[in-house]
RNA sequence: GCCGAUGUAGCUCAGUGGUAGAGCAGCUGAUUCGUAAUCAGCAGGUCGUGGGUUCAAGUCCCACCGUCGGCUCCA
C-alpha cells in the first residue's frame, strides 16, 4: 500500500518523537478524527471519548443520549463525504493546560477534560480539523481531502474506558484504505467470511446445532459433523500411538479434594461450575483433564525407566463462560480437548518441547494449516510457583522455538497459573488467525500432587510436567475447519464423497451398479434415486459441497462392464463425459487413504478403460 | 455479565392494534429429463416465555430466556 502521506510529524508536545505508527494506522487515525468531526456536527450534544485506529480499522466512542441507527450512520458517513470534500487542514495546536481545559469544557466535551487531567503535560497537544479539535498525539495526515475510501461498518455499545460501572458509549466502527479498490477487497472479504460462518454452515450442512433445550454453549454434533469428527479422532488417535503416547480415559466429574489438591479450586474457580452433592460429598464437573492424568501417574511407583511419560486423551471438559462472549463452536462451556500430559525429568523438556512442536506443525498440516502465530505467555499476577521456576520454564520455551526456527512474540502475563505456555495461532484461508494449539509448562502440579520417580541414584525426584493441546478443543478446530474450507471438506474427511445421479429413472438399475462399486471399494457413495431432474439432484450436490458426482445416463448405462460414469467436481465442475469408473475409483480412494487436503485432487478426465484401450496417465497425481 | 439490536412454519423473511402469510425445505401425485432449482396438490404456527394495557395484541408496556454485534488496543 502507498502512503498519500510522506512525512509525518511524529514529534509529542515536549518534542519528542513517539513511536512510528505506520502510514495506515496515521491514514485511519485521521478516519477516527473525521468520523469525529461528522458525528459532532451533526451531534452538537455528543461528547468524544477516544478514537484509534485498530487492525482492521478504526472506532470512535461517543457519549450520546440516543443510540446511533443505521440511518443516523447514513448522516454521519454523508457528512465525512461533505468534510473530505472541503479538504479541510488537520492542523496539530499546542496550547496551554489550562486554557486547552477551558476550550474542551466549552465544547461541553467533559470527557476529553478527563482525559487531559489524567494525561497531559503543562503544554497539551491537540489537533484540529475545521471547528473540530481533538485531545490528540497524532500524527495525522496535512488535511481531509487525503482521505480516498472510508466506510462506516457498524455501531455497538461499550463502556468508558472499558471499565465495568462507567457510563455506557456508542462506539462507531468503520474502516479505510488508501483506495476505493482496497476498501471494495476489504469488503467482499468480510461478505466472504460471512458466507463461511460456520454457524450458518453448519446448519445448512446439517453438521450440528445448539439447542434452547438443552443449553447456551454446549454443541449438539449431527450425523454428519459426528462422523468428521470419528475421522479427526481415528486420525488423531492412530498418530499419538504412533508416536509414543499412552491413550487414558477419564471421568467428567471428581471429588473436589482433588481439585482443592490441585489448586483449580483457588486459582481457576471463575471458571468452574458450582459443585454437585453426592451423598454429602462435593463432587466438581471437570475443567481440565490434568488432575486425572497425574493421579493415574501416581497409581505406582514410576521408575526413571519409563519417563517420559505421555498420557493422551481427547477429555471433553466444562467452563464457564459468560453468556456475552458464547460463539458457535468457538467459544463453548463444554468443549473436548485433545489433551496430553507429558511427564519427564527436568533435563529432557526441551527434546519434548521440540518434540511436541514437530507434532503439532506436522498435525495441523495434515489437516490444511500450514501458517501461524506463535506466542510465549509468560507469568499472570496471580500465579503459583517461584519467579525462579517460572523462569526456568518459559527459558525452555523459548529455547525450543529458536531450535526449530518459529518465530514468535510475547504475550505479557497471559499464562496458566501453574505455568507459561506457547500459543499457536493458526491462519486460515482468510488469514484470520485461531487460538488452537498450546504447549505448557508446569512445575506446579508434580509439586501440589507430590509426584515422584525413582532416579538412577535409587532416590526419589519429581517429574516435571508439560501440558499440550494440538488441536485445541474439536469443537473450535472443527469451526475453524468448516470456516477455512467453507464446508468444503477435503476428501478424507467428507461424509458422502461420491453421489451417484442417474440422468433418468431408465439409468437406476446400471446407477445402483455404480455405487455399489464404489461402496465395495470403500468409497462413501450415495445413490440419489429420487424421482427428481438431474439439475436439482446436481445442485443439491453441490451445496451439501460433495466432492464428487457421478452422472450416468443412456451412453454410460450402455456399457455392459458397469466402468463407465460422467463426472463433475464440486468445484471443477463438469469433468468429462464417459470416463472410466475404475481409474475413479483408484484415484478417489487414493486421494482419500492420503488425506489430500488441496483440491490438487481434481484430476483429469480420462477414458474408461476397455481392454485394448491404454489407460490414460496424463493429470493422475 | 454490560451496551445495543433482535426473536413469526425446519430455513429465509413479510405482516405498524381488527380472521397469521410467502418462497424454499417436507409429504402425496404426475413427470423420466445430460451437469446448480419440473409441475400440481397437501400439510405445517400457543407469533421465544410469562405478566400487563385494550372491546381487541404477532403488533403497545414490563420482566425473563435465547440469538446477533460489540465491550485490551496511547491523546
Amino acid at each position: 500500500m502507498s502512503s498519500p502521506l510522506e512525512l509525518p510529524d511524529n514529534t509529542g508536545p515536549s518534542g519528542e518523537s513517539k513511536p512510528a505508527d505506520s502510514p495506515i494506522e496515521i491514514y485511519r487515525h485521521s478516519s477516527a478524527h473525521l468520523l469525529a468531526a461528522a458525528v459532532c456536527e451533526l451531534h452538537p450534544e455528543a461528547q468524544c471519548g477516544i478514537g484509534p485506529p485498530t487492525e482492521e480499522g478504526f472506532f470512535y466512542d461517543f457519549l450520546v443520549k440516543e443510540p446511533f441507527t443505521p440511518e443516523s450512520l447514513v448522516a454521519v458517513e454523508k457528512r465525512m463525504a461533505h468534510i473530505i470534500k472541503q479538504n479541510r487542514p488537520i492542523e496539530k495546536k499546542l496550547i496551554p493546560k489550562a486554557e486547552a481545559l477551558e476550550l474542551f469544557a466549552a465544547k461541553g466535551q467533559a470527557l476529553k477534560c478527563e482525559l487531559i487531567r489524567e494525561k497531559a503535560g503543562d503544554v497539551v497537544q491537540c489537533y484540529t480539523m475545521g471547528d473540530f479539535m481533538d485531545f490528540c498525539l497524532g500524527p495525522h495526515l496535512p488535511s481531509t481531502g487525503k482521505i480516498k475510501a472510508i466506510k462506516l461498518l457498524s455501531s455497538s455499545g461499550s463502556l468508558w474506558k472499558g471499565k465495568e460501572g462507567n457510563p455506557a458509549m456508542q462506539r462507531i466502527h468503520g474502516t479505510s484504505f488508501f483506495t476505493q479498490e482496497e476498501l471494495d477487497q476489504y469488503l467482499h472479504r468480510i461478505e466472504e467470511a460471512k458466507r463461511r460462518d460456520h454457524r450458518r454452515l453448519g446448519r445448512e450442512l446439517d453438521l450440528f446445532s445448539i439447542a434452547d433445550e438443552t443449553g447456551s454453549g454446549l454443541i449438539l454434533w449431527h450425523p454428519k459433523g459426528g462422523f468428521i469428527r470419528k475421522n479427526i479422532e481415528d486420525f488423531w488417535r492412530d498418530q499419538h500411538l504412533a508416536g509414543g503416547y499412552d491413550l487414558v480415559y477419564s471421568p467428567h466429574i471428581a471429588k473436589i479434594d482433588l481439585w482443592n489438591t490441585s489448586g483449580h479450586t483457588q486459582y481457576y474457580k471463575a471458571n468452574m461450575y458450582s459443585p454437585i452433592d453426592i451423598e454429602g460429598v462435593e463432587y466438581q464437573l471437570k475443567p481440565m483433564n490434568c488432575p486425572f492424568h497425574i493421579t493415574i501417574y501416581n497409581s505406582k511407583l514410576r521408575s526413571y525407566r519409563e519417563l517420559p511419560l505421555r498420557f493422551a486423551e481427547l477429555g471433553t471438559v466444562y467452563r464457564f463462560e459468560r453468556s456475552g462472549v458464547l460463539h458457535g463452536l468457538l467459544r463453548v462451556r463444554g468443549f473436548t480437548q485433545d489433551d496430553a500430559h507429558l511427564f519427564c525429568r527436568l533435563d529432557q523438556i526441551d527434546a519434548e518441547i521440540v518434540r511436541v512442536l514437530d507434532f503439532v506443525t506436522s498435525m495441523l498440516k495434515a489437516f490444511g494449516f500450514d501458517r501461524y502465530d506463535v506466542y510465549v505467555s509468560t507469568k499472570p499476577a496471580d500465579a503459583s510457583g517461584t519467579d525462579e521456576q517460572w523462569e526456568i520454564a518459559t527459558a525452555a520455551l523459548k529455547r525450543s522455538l529458536d531450535e526449530r526456527g518459529l518465530k514468535y512474540e510475547v504475550d505479557p502475563g497471559e499464562g496458566t497459573f501453574y505455568g507459561p505456555k506457547i500459543d499457536i495461532k493458526i491462519k486460515d484461508s482468510l488469514d484470520r488467525a485461531w487460538q488452537c494449539s498450546t504447549i505448557q509448562v508446569d512445575f506446579h502440579n508434580p509439586n501440589r500432587f507430590k509426584m515422584e520417580y525413582i532416579g538412577e541414584d535409587g532416590k526419589a525426584h519429581q517429574p516435571v510436567m508439560l501440558h499440550r493441546a494440538l488441536l485445541g478443543s474439536l469443537e473450535r478446530f472443527f469451526g475453524v475447519m468448516i470456516e477455512h474450507y467453507a464446508g468444503a471438506f477435503p476428501l478424507w474427511l467428507a461424509p458422502t464423497q461420491v453421489v451417484v445421479v442417474p440422468v433418468s429413472e431408465v439409468q437406476l438399475e446400471y446407477a445402483g451398479k455404480v455405487a455399489e462399486k464404489l461402496r465395495d471399494a470403500g468409497i462413501r457413495v450415495h445413490l440419489d434415486d429420487r424421482s427428481e431432474r438431474m439439475g436439482y439432484k446436481i445442485r443439491e450436490a453441490q451445496s451439501q459441497k460433495v466432492p464428487y458426482m457421478f452422472v450416468v445416463g443412456k451412453a454410460e448405462a450402455a456399457d455392459p462392464a458397469v466402468n463407465t460414469v460422467s463426472v463433475r467436481h464440486r468445484s471443477a465442475g463438469d469433468l468429462g463425459s464417459s470416463t472410466g469408473l475404475d481409474a475413479w475409483i483408484h484415484k478417489i480412494s487414493r486421494l482419500s487413504a492420503e488425506r489430500a487436503v488441496t483440491e490438487g485432487e481434481v484430476p483429469a478426465p480420462q477414458p474408461p478403460a476397455k481392454g485394448d484401450q491404454p489407460m490414460a496417465s496424463g493429470g493422475v497425481r
